[in-house]
DNA sequence: TTCGCTTGCACAATCGATGGTGCAAAAACT
DNA sequence: AGTTTTTGCACCATCGATTGTGCAAGCGAA
């Protein structure tokens, strides 16, 4: 009657006041009574006591006997960033759409960190982990291997199991191809007018320089040797390389092509306290989208990984047989400045 | 010897494998195994073989028997949003230097499914829970309360159990008075030009509009009526908003305050394919703070919640006795245009 | 009446770890 | 040598749900 203190009622409380037994209760309350051949009356009663006492199933339980949580990994380098609280966001709607139940955890791009946050999710008994942006895939591969848990790698492809990934040397191109033109003929870019910023060495990171180099070579002729300034995915190390280059050059370069919204930050650290005139000529290519950034007050060119369809194609390869591993690639989109674009939370119901 | 296949090894196995009892070897894998005085030869044998055979608890089964599972959960509205991802982000520290697993999830915002979200994390049993920004505290108080479980309400304060919250009339009136200071003597500006856009009927929104409408009436002398534009917590309305305000008016104000980055996103809409020049006069104050949103080309003032202020008030709140509850309020700060804050990103460790 | 089939459910083992209790063997003491 | 104390560990019930198996009652057919 009262639940005001009560702890959670049970199958076996259930049973008791139903005067079936646990296993009947129990086929009652997860559905597979029919196919026990319960009659449809103790169900109604059953269902009914449930309903009363407020019963819910205890998962941990649950997933002790049946070796699996009903509990569905995302693995993200961190949260505080558009790019991986939007992966976050669509991750979440496709796992409740498979009445799952998401867990969203962050490993700080540390492989000693992604393996224990690895190790402790298949502890509890995750049904499957998704791995976005990991610095080792594969030292996480061989953690999820030896328990036999399925997962897939995102953003980051890894050797030894499939991977989805945004193609970063098509994307780079656009973007690279995009600020070159963005140039008119009459006042050109010079080959050691445009540089790039950010990226480690990462697969992105060198699909992306690898692709600046080649359409900066292709489209400007030349390509000097110190176009590229890696600088991590930290945006302080990033505003200290933008601080020495200026030191060098006494000013910054007309373009740039900045590695990811992180990195774009250290830029945003290097404009504060100086004079908007400084950054009036400039022309930014930016591996990420930002709404925020897409307004800036000089052009900002970005590339928009496309995070449902990646999502999408990661949730169709985990349950496919195990075939051999293979990288599957998903074409961003070159985003011009200016542009406001849905995301995730535009599927979001809400009043005025 | 070979664990490739293998299933994962219990304390069954080691207790096989050592010659002790199970009991013995979950002591010395749990760590009281000097409470239970055993040996420390015996102890180190069994570490030993654990180490080999790559032993992990299983942690259904621990929070099984010990009837809470080292979860601790952070419900938020939404990921894809800097404010929440940052608390996420700060949550996790928090959570991981307490030996124990952050589980983020969010709830849309929707009554039915924050109660829903509550209830399957109790399923769960995780140990505690952070709610921030619930439409409906209180409901989801109902549930937890009456699964024992151990709640702050983060951001929108609940009645039935301690909340800590932003000081949104103060952060408010901040704000307000910024934006009205940001206009000179010589061109003041006069109380219809200056409009609220965002916002709902939730107690934040109240509040801000409230020390909005007492700013402005104690600044600029007067307040008229249909100066705020509530828009919810949306994009989409939020543009739609501007929109009817821009046909009615043929201009938009000279001065915004914007109730949030996602209602700000609105604006950005509202800009994408309109002419630059028609915001050049335009002043904006924004109820969150977002990096790139500092740098728009018009001046941004932005008020920062202390997020790490509140994550850590929350969790000393969480661990106290019961006493009545409470609302603590955290002061926001004023941020200035064209300002590069850190973030909780810059305690990672990063390489150049 | 008897055999056989269906219906409807109970029984009991199991998932893996925990922790209270009890009890031999070793050590210390008289 | 006999008694008490300490040491070191095993035993077993338990957490709550799941699931393979077994079996009695009911029913129809022969």
């Amino acid at each position: 009657m009262d639940q005001r203190v009560k702890k959670k009622a049970t199958i076996y409380d259930l049973s008791v006041l139903s005067g079936s037994s646990p296993s009947t209760v129990s086929a009652v309350l997860n559905g597979t009574w029919r196919k026990r051949r319960i009659k449809e009356s103790t169900a109604q009663t059953i269902l009914g006591l449930a309903e009363r006492h407020q019963y819910t199933t205890n998962l941990q339980a649950r997933g002790l006997r049946r070796s699996r949580s009903g509990l569905v990994g995302l693995m993200l380098p961190v949260h505080d960033n558009r790019y991986f609280s939007s992966m976050a966001q669509t991750f979440e709607g496709h796992v409740r759409s498979r009445g799952q139940c998401p867990v969203v955890v962050s490993a700080s791009r540390d492989p000693e960190e992604e393996r224990r946050t690895a190790e402790t999710l298949i502890s509890y008994s995750i049904d499957q982990l998704f791995i976005v942006g990991a610095t080792d895939p594969d030292g996480v591969h061989e953690v999820c291997e030896s328990a036999g848990l399925k997962h897939v790698n995102i953003d980051l492809p890894g050797a030894k199991a499939h991977s989805v990934i945004s193609d970063n040397y098509e994307g780079a191109r656009m973007l690279t191809e995009a600020i070159i033109h963005h140039f008119g003929n009459d006042d050109p870019l010079r080959p050691d007018e445009l540089y790039l910023f950010g990226g480690r060495n990462d697969h992105a990171s060198r699909e992306r320089i690898a692709a600046f180099h080649a359409t900066k070579k292709a489209l400007l002729g030349a390509d000097p040797e110190d176009g590229v300034q890696s600088s991590g995915y930290s945006p302080d190390i990033t505003l200290r390389a933008f601080e020495v280059f200026y030191q060098r050059h006494g000013k910054l370069p007309r373009a740039l092509f900045i590695n990811s919204s992180i990195n774009m930050e250290g830029l945003l650290r290097f404009m504060a306290g100086r004079p908007a005139e400084m950054f009036s000529e400039l022309v930014v290519g930016c591996y990420d989208y930002d709404p925020f950034g897409s307004f800036l007050p000089f052009p900002v060119i970005m590339v928009r990984q496309n995070v449902e369809a990646m999502i999408a194609k990661a949730f169709a390869l985990i349950d496919e047989p195990t075939t051999p591993p293979q990288s599957f690639l998903i074409t961003p989109e070159l985003i011009q400045p200016r542009s406001a674009l849905k995301g995730p939370l535009d599927t979001l119901k809400d009043m005025a």
